[in-house]
DNA sequence: AATGCGGGGTT
DNA sequence: AACCCAGCATT
């Protein structure tokens, strides 16, 4: 960390910074009035990859429908899949429910200030359990999430990939070091806000920035050179083939594994590669004529990219054998009743072939 | 220590 | 098309 070690440095980054986050930084965020424990674990996880904008609205409902532990606590498992799809992680929304109920019964329903107690509860790392512990409780905490990582290794010079541990640790060890012991709450929320609002990817805006007469990486001329890039991966394309098999005005839908992609969330049955789709229709219950085409959808993830191929089939008579072993499967009426939670390429599938599906969250 | 996991916005 | 985002769990 070099002169970070220095107590002086520390304390002068730690003011400007706070005095630029009162100012410039982001105070009214829904989950930062107020700025509770509950409602910090959940932002924090819903933020977990993903942006603010997207999370802002699934925050607001979820919180009309659970605005304490006990009501997430006592949810339906698929009620809360339900306000959570379309934010993708679904995993995600297992852990909530999970851990929500723990913290109900282990913790009388007050999430824990310790950041030991607080990571061992699923879905809770290191990140989030200081985000809980500084922005819920306002006690010293570090954090490092993708902002913060930017931030530190451009004022520090932080060389290196932050997904390799030696540079993760030196991240964490800065983090740590620069944490005050008050007003630790505004003080992360300004490491935050300034990766969001000045300290950008690309382009920063160094002449708005507090602290950029202490900046390593604006001193070498190229501060968009930090974080060093993660290396280039290829990502291979996946076909997945699904059917879209209709009955009268009924669909057939099945639910996901409960582990692996869009787990737990119900979507159309999907056609393994080596198996006839007329084969695989009849399997799931349902004789059946080819009735059209439908666009392909590609669906990119982080290490490879689906490209989604739904064939559309018309239920012509009832099958001998009649759905299977292990598996779940319905039918629904999409214009009629709400559908369970979709992921979203599967809800853009829904949309290309006619049915009345919306974008974003639904109503609550 | 490395990999799998969604989805959207930006450039 | 590539990159990135209020990361975590699993191996």
């Amino acid at each position: 960390m070099g002169g970070w070690a220095s107590a002086e440095r520390r304390r002068a980054l730690r003011e400007q910074l706070v005095a630029w986050q009162r100012q410039h930084g982001r105070n009214d965020l829904p989950w930062q009035r107020p700025a509770t424990p509950y409602r910090v674990w959940i932002s924090e996880v819903m933020l977990q990859q993903t942006r603010v904008e997207t999370v802002v609205p699934y925050f607001e409902r979820f919180m009309g429908h659970y605005p304490q532990v006990a009501d997430l606590a006592r949810a339906e498992l698929d009620d809360v899949l339900g306000l959570w799809a379309g934010l993708g992680y679904y995993a995600r929304a297992r852990n909530l429910h999970a851990a929500a109920q723990r913290i109900q019964i282990e913790w009388g329903g007050e999430l824990p200030e310790e950041l030991e107690a607080l990571q061992a509860l699923p879905g809770i790392g290191p990140s989030t359990a200081g985000a809980i512990r500084s922005l819920g409780h306002g006690l010293p905490a570090p954090i490092l999430d993708g902002n913060v990582k930017r931030v530190l290794a451009r004022i520090a010079g932080i060389e290196g990939w932050p997904g390799r541990s030696p540079v993760a640790r030196e991240l964490w060890a800065l983090s740590a070091a620069l944490v005050p012991e008050e007003d630790c709450r505004r003080f992360n929320q300004g490491l935050m806000d300034l990766g969001a609002l000045v300290c950008t990817p690309r382009e920063p805006a160094c002449l708005l920035c507090p602290l950029a007469s202490i900046c390593t990486a604006r001193a070498t001329g190229t501060p968009e050179a930090y974080p060093t890039p993660r290396p280039a991966r290829q990502r291979p394309r996946r076909p997945v083939r699904l059917l879209l098999i209709e009955h009268a005005d009924t669909l057939l839908l099945e639910r996901r594994p409960a582990s692996g992609i869009w787990g737990g969330l119900w979507s159309l049955p999907e056609c393994p590669p080596e198996q006839d789709p007329l084969t695989r229709a009849q399997a799931l219950g349902a004789h059946c004529v080819p009735t059209g085409e439908l666009p392909q959808r590609h669906h990119a993830l982080t290490h490879f990219e689906l490209v989604l191929q739904p064939m559309r089939l018309q239920w012509s008579a009832a099958a001998t054998a009649v759905g299977e072993p292990g598996r779940q499967q319905d039918w629904f009426r999409p214009g009629q009743e709400a559908l369970p939670g979709l992921p979203a390429p599967i809800r853009r599938i829904l949309r290309d072939a006619g049915y009345p599906i919306e974008e974003g969250p639904r109503g609550p």
